[in-house]
RNA sequence: CGGGGCAUAGCGCAGUCCGGUUAGCGCGCCUGCUUUGGGAGCAGGAAGUCGCAGGUUCAAAUCCUGCUGCCCCGACCA
């Protein structure tokens, strides 16, 4: 393998392939578009998938889970849907053995089978809103597919709410994109344009889709979450009526909404750069990586206690960091490798001194820059690492303002004013 | 589905035009010693159904036919 990524200025496309493979985010699977998430990328995405899960809980939803599998008379009930998405649809036709008499259609989304089971389940306005979500793989049968931003299988959360006004899905449909704004923004550092599609464009079966669209490297939008207001549409495909309060029997109202393994490939072509990937720290599956550097084996074990006592202080405060001691490979060598990997902060601890490098982060905004080496103080004496800086260093990669960098600088080296002009 | 490219060691490639020893090179991997602050050095070593199936030939990675897979660029999608 070589050591170095594409120029994005080269070709954006391979940079990115690049990047995926060198960083060990994922590689291609064996089936055509079929992708396998490698721990690292994984880590990334259980990260964003926890902040979802939290902000859906906190907005009163629950999750549960529905078959893979779809009856192909499910699809076919609404018109619009099936017209959408049929040419799209792997469809199992074999089990057993045996041909079925009922193919079976592998979820592309789960509106028709979660609709069917609501039917049995709504009856009356005491029995609504139903606010469900599930965290599950979906198969769409892509023409051209690339690692995170389109493959043929990924993962993805969809929820599925009823309502019993137009109004109420609306507003629904609104929150939720709104969620995943928050998300893209104040979690990934990545801006978009909150906004709604054209008929063409939109989801189909849906009355309304709201998107957010992300800005890449190469200037060009990611579709990178979505929610619908679905109307009555599926209420009347599958026949789910309510009595309402006046006892008359209505449809009841819906949405959907979506993110998806894309929002890896977004955070990849938001940030990235040609050394690599660069994470933002909330997303990070390590914030910060410690490199000590010894020449001898007792100044090795030196190091470690001192970087023992450090770490003491990250577990309290739920710094996620990795202690990169492996006597294999050379301090350069993992100094190029964890940039790759993009971990915003690397505190290098050796004999001489200690240094903090890494990224700067000022809120939403994109805003990257390779730091000078802050020298702090020799490591060797072990009163010089003073308890307070550990504490402010910790404290800001869990910050809400996602600006650790700039305040670290501030905080603990005072003399560098180009830094604190970051 | 159209256009282009590729398939040889784990990865990246050369060799193919013009058939001919034991199929090479770089990285990685294994062993040993020296190293370790920006991808370390030396020495030794292991590793290959040359994508698959036919054919031509004394002889095929190389020529012919068919097939398969993958990547990139376009139209569709989270």
């Amino acid at each position: 393998m070589s050591i170095k990524v594409t120029k994005r200025s080269e070709d954006y496309s391979r940079w990115y392939t690049d990047v995926v493979q060198k960083a060990e985010l994922a590689d291609y699977g064996p089936a055509k578009g079929t992708m396998v998430i490698r721990p690292y990328g994984y880590a990334i995405w259980e990260n964003i998938r926890n902040i979802a899960d939290r902000k859906f809980k906190e907005t009163g939803h629950v999750n549960a889970y529905f078959p893979l599998l779809i009856p192909e008379s499910f699809m076919k009930k609404e018109a619009e849907h099936i017209e959408g998405f049929a040419p799209e649809c792997a469809v199992v036709t074999h089990g057993g053995g045996k041909k079925l008499d009922e193919p079976l259609y592998i979820r592309p989304t789960s509106e028709t089978i979660i609709w069917s089971m609501y039917k049995k389940w709504i009856n009356s306005y005491r029995d609504l809103p139903l606010l469900i979500n599930q965290w599950v793989n979906v198969v769409r049968w892509e023409m051209r597919t690339r690692l995170f931003l389109r493959t043929t299988e990924f993962l993805w959360q969809e929820g599925h709410t009823a309502h019993s006004s137009y109004e109420e899905a609306e507003e629904e449909a609104r929150k939720m994109i709104e969620i995943y704004r928050q998300i893209a923004e104040d979690y990934m550092a990545m801006p978009v344009y909150v906004g709604k599609k054209t008929d063409a464009e939109k989801f189909a079966g849906a009355v309304y889709t709201y998107t957010i669209e992300a800005m890449m490297g190469d200037k060009k939008a990611l579709q990178s979450g979505t929610s619908h207001n679905l109307g009555q549409n599926f209420a009347k495909a599958f026949n789910v009526t309510f009595l309402s309060k006046e006892n008359k029997q209505e449809y009841v109202y819906a949405t959907s909404w979506g993110v998806s393994t894309r929002l890896v490939g977004g955070v990849i072509m938001a940030h990235g750069d040609d050394k690599g990937l660069i994470l933002p720290p909330k997303i990070a599956p390590y914030q910060l990586v410690i490199i000590p550097i010894w020449r001898t084996a007792e100044q090795k074990i030196l190091l470690l206690e001192e970087v023992a006592k450090i770490t003491h202080q990250f577990n309290k405060e739920d710094v996620r960091y990795i202690i990169d001691d492996n006597e294999q490979t050379s301090p350069g060598w993992k100094f190029n490798q964890w940039e790759m990997k993009g971990v915003p902060l690397r505190m290098e601890i050796g004999p001489k001194d200690l240094r903090i490098t890494g990224s700067c982060w000022c809120g939403a905004t994109p805003v990257k820059n390779n730091l000078s080496q802050q020298r702090i103080c020799s490591p060797l004496l072990p009163d010089c690492w003073k308890r307070s800086r550990i504490v402010c260093f910790s404290a800001l990669l869990n910050s809400e303002t996602g600006i650790p960098m700039k305040l670290i600088i501030m905080l603990i080296s005072k003399r560098s004013s180009k830094a604190v002009a970051l």
